[in-house]
DNA sequence: AACGGAACCAACCGCTGTTCA
DNA sequence: GTGAACAGCGGTTGGTTCCGT
């Protein structure tokens, strides 16, 4: 024995509803609240499905509902939880105000996730695409003939394969419209190596060979990757491969972080360039719903004077305090909260 | 002006876990 | 305890609008 049907499924009407269905159906509710659905249709004088009407106001009519194009903030914090839960997007909608998960799931599938294909990531994985390769030579006209610097600076952005947060945040300021040109930016070129590199570091084997680097395998000659007039660089050059933990964030391990740094200043004023990007310690913050940052992020002694937003300082600070859904493995994360930091006044 | 393809998005479909008679 | 309906979710569809030719 079981309910009684929520409804007769016949002559019910289906389709785009009219502004007279929507006002019964918003008088209804507004008199006697979400209720059953069931029993909702006949009650307001609706020939829809109840199911129907339950969509409809809550992806239509809801008077919390917020229309319009989405912020950048918005943007970036669909993209930040959608690379932490994937396509829960009721739980992404919960997250923002006033958006429905209809909506931020046809957001996704019609602007975010072909704007990352477009920068050449993974929109299931949010990691660069091995395919970014073709992307660099839009950067760079005709072929690519890296010099020994480009290759020094590869080697450089190596450990930071190793942050994938540090990854997704470079990936979403490369897909950042640039509000002057449709041109890549210095920082956006400086950044891509690194992700063409980091991404090819994370398809490292388990097993590497040891001393071998993502950069030597964008050297090899047998290399998918492999480009014309490629050499070997100077192994002595070559870092290994290091593995890190959620509780070394603090220090690069078994590097020198002066030197392997460098780019997140430059990925830090690529920020501030496009949306004035500001960072701000744990400590400092003043966000109300500044996250806690944990275990391992915090203000190595080290750290040289004038580079408080090195990798290991900078507080990514997230709004994810309430998110309980997070699953463990997201508790390690670098926390970012673009929402605070982002301001993205002159981003329409 | 007409046409076709792309983009957009509201609404539907179908599945799953929960609720309840 | 059982099983049918409910509620909610993610995926998909199809009508409409936009834009380039």
């Amino acid at each position: 024995m079981g309910r009684a049907p929520c409804c007769d499924r016949t002559g019910l009407k289906k389709g785009p509803w009219t502004q007279e269905e929507d006002e019964k159906l918003i008088a209804y509710i507004k008199k006697h609240g979400q209720g059953n659905w069931r029993t909702l249709p006949k009650d307001a004088d609706l020939e829809r499905c109840g199911k129907s009407c339950r969509l409809r106001w809550t992806n239509y009519l809801r008077p919390d509902i917020k229309r319009g194009r989405f912020s950048f903030e918005e943007e970036e914090t669909i993209i930040q939880l959608h690379s932490i839960l994937g396509n829960k997007w009721s739980a992404i909608a919960a997250r923002l105000p006033g958006r429905t998960d209809n909506e931020i799931k046809n957001y996704w599938n019609t602007h975010i996730r072909k704007r990352l294909l477009r920068m050449g990531i993974d929109p299931v994985t949010h990691a660069p695409r091995l395919d970014l390769l073709d992307l660099s030579s839009l950067l760079k006209p005709a072929a690519y003939y890296p010099t020994q610097a480009d290759l020094d600076t590869l080697r450089a952005f190596e450990p930071l394969a190793n942050y994938p947060d540090l990854l997704r945040l470079a990936s979403t300021l490369l897909a950042a419209p640039t509000t002057t040109s449709s041109q890549p930016t210095t920082q956006q070129q400086m950044l891509l190596p690194w992700l063409i590199q980091a991404q090819m570091a994370q398809q490292v084997p388990q097993a590497p060979p040891q001393h071998a680097t993502a950069a030597d395998m964008f050297l090899q000659p047998s290399s998918a990757c492999q480009m014309p007039g490629l050499v070997h660089a100077n192994p002595a050059q070559q870092l290994h491969q290091d593995h890190v933990v959620a509780s070394d964030y603090g220090q690069l391990p078994g590097y020198d972080n002066q030197l392997e740094l460098d780019y997140v200043p430059a990925l830090m004023q690529m920020a501030s360039d496009t949306s004035n990007l500001q960072w701000s310690s744990p400590v400092t913050s003043s966000n109300n719903n500044n996250c806690n940052v944990g275990s391992g992020v915090s203000t190595p002694s080290s750290s040289p004077a004038g580079r408080v937003n090195s990798a290991s300082t900078a507080a990514f600070c997230a709004n994810t305090s309430n998110i309980d859904a997070f699953s463990a493995d997201a508790a390690g994360l670098f926390d970012m909260h673009l929402s605070d930091l982002l301001d993205v006044s002159d981003y329409m």
